[in-house]
DNA sequence: AGCACGCCGACT
DNA sequence: GTCGGCGTGCTC
């Protein structure tokens, strides 16, 4: 039995005397330290005890809240994001459960099927064992949720949807209500604490669809045959805080743990998927509408954001009453600037660094000068704000602009606001360049993800999406004109391999605040993998641990993070982190 | 996380 | 001389 507190201490669980219907995965009541806590149930056993044990309260759930793959999947992930078991434990159950019983599971029935997602969702509803799936799809697609789930739930079976945010979560859920009715089970930020409780319950019970935001992909589901996360490479699908649980790498080790179907769905699978090597298939040719490169360099010189092709672009579709959505990213997203007649990336001739518009380097301080290729000698800041770009759209079109969301003709809107976004009659991406030069080693991939999920805001034959670079040639436009993310991906997962990064390697990130121990960077470097750091920033000493595996790295850090935390130290541990 | 034990300041 | 502050440490 292990408690529910929060500490590394009591990972090794205790032994209590139990009845004879105590079974893994029971959730228990039990006497601990003089108090009464929830615990859990993670071994059995008949011999003799050592000495006198405590028995256990009475029961508070039965049957169990957990089965042996989805315990192994809680400990893997443990482990893997070095955090107590208890606190793993804990994601696997929802707020103020009731002591309610659920109802057992009706058994699966096996039927046939037709195409594609349909075969291979009937196939791992009988019983089949079948590989991992890439689902290219467009974004905002839900054509597939019938082709997934059907069989499955026809089968008796029950199937999980993960997607990021609550509007998307929302959408999918329209769409399987249509065909599933009241076998759908949705869960979003919105849901209750009372609500999130019934349908937990009701996930206790096969033959459901289960739909929700990243914190459901720990909870036990009866009878599951396929889970599907949705564009499972976004920011949102890995937690921010420890643990840093990432839902692609969670239901990978739970679907091979329980021998479940396991399905990748959106255009830009992240590279981790990629070199996973999964069956790919693909909805359609294209994994997103055509693109337009606009190139910037060969557009008449003219100051401004938005040029001539642009312009002309939401002059058209403004002028038949048409929606246009203009994308900018948020301002300081990559601190850089540009020569502004040749629009090459200003570097540091001395150290490589990318600096803004000042005149020295802010990390050697070495004089920058003109610009190396052209010598011009102005630079304006790469990447444009909203604020900037709408200021700009403002002056020309009038009122008719306005930030996102906002029911305007023109919205301005970064990154955020695409989830809410329908559907729209023009995007423009005003600077690209900005997103492909991002500062870590990521962002060409992210860059190619936001810009494709961009130009699946669009529908219908008179829609464009422009693009406005001044690297055409880039492989994130060639991908974006190509529509299609898997030679882009290749290529990328070559480079990160030359360079050893993710996914040819491991990265974890030890961040501590307040009191920091002495012997800290001492001990970190003797865990036995490259440690580098540690950089001080904001009082936050950040070392960045890399290696082929961190395995028993991530093992020894465990009662170190305990130790720092008994002294007064926050302690965050990214385990594979997603920003450097 | 609780709740103990434990060692130093203000009270009847 | 005791009550009680919350700093470490343990919980079958």
């Amino acid at each position: 039995m292990i408690p529910a507190v929060p500490t590394f201490s009591v990972d090794e669980g205790f032994w209590y005397s139990a009845t004879e219907d105590t079974g893994l995965g029971s959730m228990v009541r039990v006497p601990l330290g003089g108090r009464r806590v929830r615990g859990y149930v993670v071994e059995l056993s008949d011999r003799p005890p050592r000495s006198n044990l405590r028995s256990l309260g009475p029961k508070v759930m039965n049957p169990p809240v957990f089965d042996r793959g989805l315990l192994d999947a809680l400990i893997w992930a443990a482990y893997r994001y070095v955090a107590p078991v208890a606190v793993l434990l804990d994601r696997a159950t929802p707020p103020n459960l009731a002591n309610r019983l659920p109802t057992p599971p009706p058994q699966p029935k096996p039927i046939a099927a037709e195409h594609a997602l349909t075969e291979y969702s009937a196939a791992v509803a009988s019983g089949r064992r079948r590989p991992p799936v890439a689902f290219i799809a467009r974004s905002g697609d839900a054509g597939w949720v019938a082709g997934a789930a059907g069989p499955a739930l026809e089968a008796g079976c029950s199937v999980l949807i993960v997607a990021a945010t609550g509007a998307e979560v929302e959408g999918l859920a329209t769409i399987a209500r249509r065909h599933f009715a009241d076998q759908a089970v949705v869960v979003t930020p919105e849901t209750s604490a009372a609500e999130t409780t019934t349908a937990w319950i009701r996930s206790q019970a096969s033959g459901h669809l289960l739909i929700g935001t990243p914190r459901v992909a720990a909870w036990p589901i009866a009878g599951l045959a396929v889970a599907v996360a949705v564009e499972e490479g976004r920011r949102a699908m890995k937690e921010r805080q420890t643990p840093t649980i990432s839902v692609r790498d969670f239901l990978r080790t739970r679907s091979s743990l329980s021998a479940s179907g396991l399905v990748f769905v959106g255009p830009t699978p992240s590279l981790e998927t990629i070199a996973s090597g999964p069956t790919v298939i693909r909805s359609r040719p294209r994994a997103w509408p055509p693109v337009e490169i606009v190139d910037r360099n060969r557009e008449p010189d003219m100051p401004g954001l938005l040029g001539v092709t642009a312009q002309a672009a939401i002059r058209a579709v403004t002028g038949r009453a048409g929606r246009v959505f203009v994308f900018a990213h948020r301002r300081g997203y990559a601190p850089a600037a540009r020569c502004q007649r040749c629009r090459t990336l200003r570097r540091c001739p001395n150290c490589g660094a990318r600096p803004e518009t000042a005149p020295n380097c802010p990390r050697c301080d070495a004089v920058l000068g003109p610009c190396a290729s052209c010598g011009h000698t102005t630079f304006i800041p790469l990447g444009a704000g909203v604020g900037r770009v709408l200021e700009e759209l403002g002056r020309r079109y009038g009122p008719i602009a306005a930030a996102a969301p906002a029911a305007a003709q023109i919205q301005v809107g970064s990154e955020a606001d695409l989830a809410e976004l329908g559907f729209v009659d023009l995007t423009v991406a005003v600077d690209a360049d900005g997103l492909v030069f991002g500062t870590n080693y990521r962002s060409a991939e992210e860059a190619l993800r936001i810009l494709a999920r961009l130009a699946g805001r669009v529908a219908g034959r008179s829609s464009r999406a422009l693009v406005q670079t001044s690297m055409p040639d880039h492989p994130v436009m060639r991908a974006l004109m190509a529509g299609d993310p898997l030679p882009f991906a290749h290529d990328e997962i070559e480079t990160r391999r030359r360079l050893q990064f993710p996914p040819a390697s491991q990265l974890l990130v030890v961040e501590l605040r307040g009191p920091i121990p002495l012997e800290a960077d001492r001990h970190l470097q003797a865990l036995g993998s490259t440690v580098m750091g540690p950089a001080i920033r904001q009082g936050k000493h950040r070392w960045l641990l890399q290696g082929t595996d961190l395995g028993p790295t991530r093992k020894g850090l465990r009662p170190l993070v305990q130790r720092w935390r008994d002294g007064g130290t926050t302690v965050r541990i990214d385990s594979d982190p997603l920003d450097l």
